[in-house]
DNA sequence: TGATCACTTGACACTATGTCAAGTCCGAAT
DNA sequence: ATTCGGACTTGACATAGTGTCAAGTGATCA
């Protein structure tokens, strides 16, 4: 989509996000995003095909502007293993509940939006993968398991392994529970060593 | 709602869990659900007064058809603790998957509708507790703690508690992340004793 | 035969998305 | 100073879904 003014499409992308974080799920309006950007209505769609494209747009925004990838890194500042892991399960807490609400909106639209199903789906496995590289990454700098209680740390990791794939794997993969739940335990014992 | 007829009113609730279940989501409209049920559109207002009520209806029919209680209750049959767990573990993964599109859509109609909203609310809070008791009553039991090392106990009970839990919470109950993160970690020392 | 109940049919108001055409405003080039 | 073009506005429209209403049908029961 060609951007007339990049300064109103943020305007636009920014306002989506505060208003799908604030709750208002799949009700928010075409006309509620336009008025919180301060434009008109049918303006949005001189920056935006449709309601699918924007949601989409807003993804990769929100990462834009938060800069997922340094949040989600092990902190440097932190000494021990125990901090360290802190630090991520914050900065995950903190970036799920942002990114989480557009997806549900995009995965609830209306049937025929294959495309944007599909645009989702490779959207949440980026997600699901940069989660797991972060925690294996965790692990292999040794940082993690000798400053840590290993069934802790499990708890913690599955919770973060968790949310972002029950409804990706679930509906739009076509993944069914036994196979989610498979695939969960498969990843946990690949990261950590339960019972051994 | 008055329901002139029962047997009606049964195949249009049965409609709507199937349609939801098959991932329509947000995007089932009421004349998909009249169709499946093999009446006119208009007929299903003469059974619930909206779209909200009858998603609301669907929940407690899924509830009664399948007869959850006697699905999460440790199976009998089962020897020892492991078996006995992993019983439960199979029900709540078969029961969660039936309910939680029902409840999805339900949060993501129309922000207006505040009344199915708190419905709702109340809805995932009466199913955590449930939840929660019959994992209480399990460990009560003496049949989990003997059979079953406590980490892979643990690891499988999170996986329950977190599902129905994470969007009721941070959304409708208007819980923060942290917030939930610490609900979470307080009811798991609860049920099980981590680390000590 | 006549009445009632469950449902149908067709029409309507309302709201949201997406499109279109014409108009306004403002800054930059000439 | 005037003209031009781009960004946006305004108003109108087609389409689709929800919810309502009024009239009609068809079977069952008194």
């Amino acid at each position: 989509m060609s951007s007339p003014n990049p300064d109103t499409r943020q305007r636009i992308l920014q306002a989506t996000a505060d208003l799908l974080s604030e709750g208002g799920g799949t009700g928010v309006r075409m006309s509620d995003i336009a008025k919180r950007a301060g434009i008109s209505r049918q303006a949005v769609y001189l920056h935006f095909a449709n309601r699918a494209d924007l949601l989409i747009a807003t993804t990769f925004y929100v990462d834009e502007l938060k800069d997922t990838a340094a949040r989600l890194a092990p902190s440097r500042a932190a000494e021990t293993g125990r901090e360290r892991l802190d630090a991520f399960v914050e900065a995950w807490a903190g970036y799920l509940p942002e990114i989480y609400p557009i997806g549900r909106a995009l995965i609830d639209m209306s049937p025929t939006d294959e495309e944007a199903r599909s645009a989702w789906a490779q959207r949440m496995q980026d997600m699901r993968e940069g989660c797991e590289a972060a925690i294996s990454a965790l692990k292999r700098d040794g940082d993690l398991a000798p400053g840590l209680p290993a069934s802790q740390a499990t708890d913690l990791l599955w919770t973060l392994l968790l949310l972002p794939n029950w409804e990706h794997l679930t509906r739009t993969c076509g993944w069914s529970q036994k196979q989610y739940l498979k695939h969960i335990t498969a990843t946990a014992r690949r990261l950590f060593v339960i019972d051994a």
